[in-house]
DNA sequence: GGGAACAAAAAGTCAGATTTATTTGTCACA
DNA sequence: TGTGACAAATAAATCTGACTTTTTGTTCCC
């Protein structure tokens, strides 16, 4: 997944980011760009490299006779695709998994509405080629199968919906799907009620049914929602 | 707005962010590092850091014996503030706006019927407050009021959501509010009825109504999105 | 005690030398 | 003619050391 250790900086910061992320340096804690070198072993020009991609991510702040300054978790850029692997990676994984699954529950809807009124005929195609495939995958232990096409689903509605912000978002349900494939408890087969959801959503967007294209896209969320226990009492 | 020019690295970034962004360079172009340095004046060291928050943005690719490469848009990461503000500032900034006020539509409502379960006594506070400070600049022309308290607003609601990834989305909402009062047409004092359901959302909040908070909030991005003709026929 | 001058610390900048990976072209051999 | 290996060219990647600039804290004098 994604592209490991590309150039020396990059490397650092396979280490270095998952460390911030993972609150190892809390907020406020400084460190210094020579000893960060010597201790990756790096030159100061790399390191500096790295500084500057943290510093982007707002993950740290490098200033003037004080140092690289770790930057509270608020500050983050918590939609930078990066960002997101490092926090997945670490400790906090199920709150985080929590978010974005919360932002599914409000983006996917109105991304399947779209699609409804702007996918094109062969994005219809792909879709009900999606549902089928899940369906095909839904008995018998076929969990790998199962989340190679509802993934593949869910990012055609999001490409689909012809909004470039939702189609960024295509990693992010992946990451998510994936996580609950693999890391979460799934050893059954998948719910048949929401296999069901998934085809009658790629009839709907089919048929242009916009309205209920986005209703029964809300019903998959509002079920992804009740798997983490994320709902009102 | 922002931090412009923090080091050499970021007064190359100003001009060459934007450059990138708005399409100055088609996908595929390709620069080289020593030439870019020579023609900002600074040292390939500096450009050199410069390029790799580019990279990180995935506004670029850097590679060996090729040189640094343009990325076709969909590569962007959109989500970063600082590809937004760049893209905002550029030519597009139309088609932006209308992204973003998609991504609102379909988040405050969400997030506002979160607000409703999880605000604390203080944030019902001050989402009062700037209700009633719109209403108070609704009329005779105090748009900058207007303005100040609804960016406040729509704050608020974000983080009081308790969702990390919304209530990052707090600076997105403030961009194209302001976007709304300063670029386009508004000469006008705002619509009455808009002002009213602010106030009415700050209510449902407060009694913990989260299915009215987010009826209401999804009636404003309705709204919203009305303004800029983005509905079905 | 307050303000100005000074000193130290760390990031910021630059320039040159060197290394490394990738592409591209060439040449020999089948 | 095509294919393989090998060599050269190229531009990024890295390292190093010297120098600059800004900020902060201290000290000294009024």
């Amino acid at each position: 997944m994604s592209t490991p250790g590309r150039g020396l900086h990059g490397q650092v910061l396979d280490t270095l980011g998952p460390d911030i992320t993972a609150g190892k340096y809390p907020p406020g804690s400084v460190l210094r760009t020579d000893e960060l070198a010597q201790r990756f072993e790096v030159s100061r020009s790399v390191m500096r490299e790295a500084v500057r991609v943290l510093e982007s991510m707002h993950l740290v702040e490098s200033r003037r006779r004080v140092g690289v300054t770790v930057l509270p978790e608020c500050e983050w850029n918590v939609y930078d695709p990066q960002v997101i692997r490092w926090r997945l990676a670490g400790a906090d994984r199920p709150r985080q998994l929590r978010s974005l699954t919360v932002l599914r529950s409000a983006v996917e809807p109105v991304a399947a509405g779209l699609a409804a009124r702007h996918a094109t005929s062969e994005q219809c195609a792909e879709l009900t080629e999606c549902a089928l495939g899940m369906v095909a995958n839904s008995r018998g232990h076929k969990l790998e199968g199962y989340l190679f096409h509802d993934v593949a689903f869910h990012r055609v509605i999001l490409t689909a919906s012809g909004n470039e912000m939702f189609a960024r978002l295509g990693d992010v349900v992946a990451e998510v799907l994936a996580g609950r494939t693999h890391h979460d408890v799934m050893f059954e087969d998948p719910d048949p009620a929401a296999v069901t959801l998934h085809v009658q959503v790629a009839e709907a967007v089919r048929e242009r049914d916009a309205e209920r294209a986005e209703r029964l896209t809300r019903e998959i969320t509002v079920g992804a929602l009740q798997e983490l226990d994320i709902l009102a009492p």
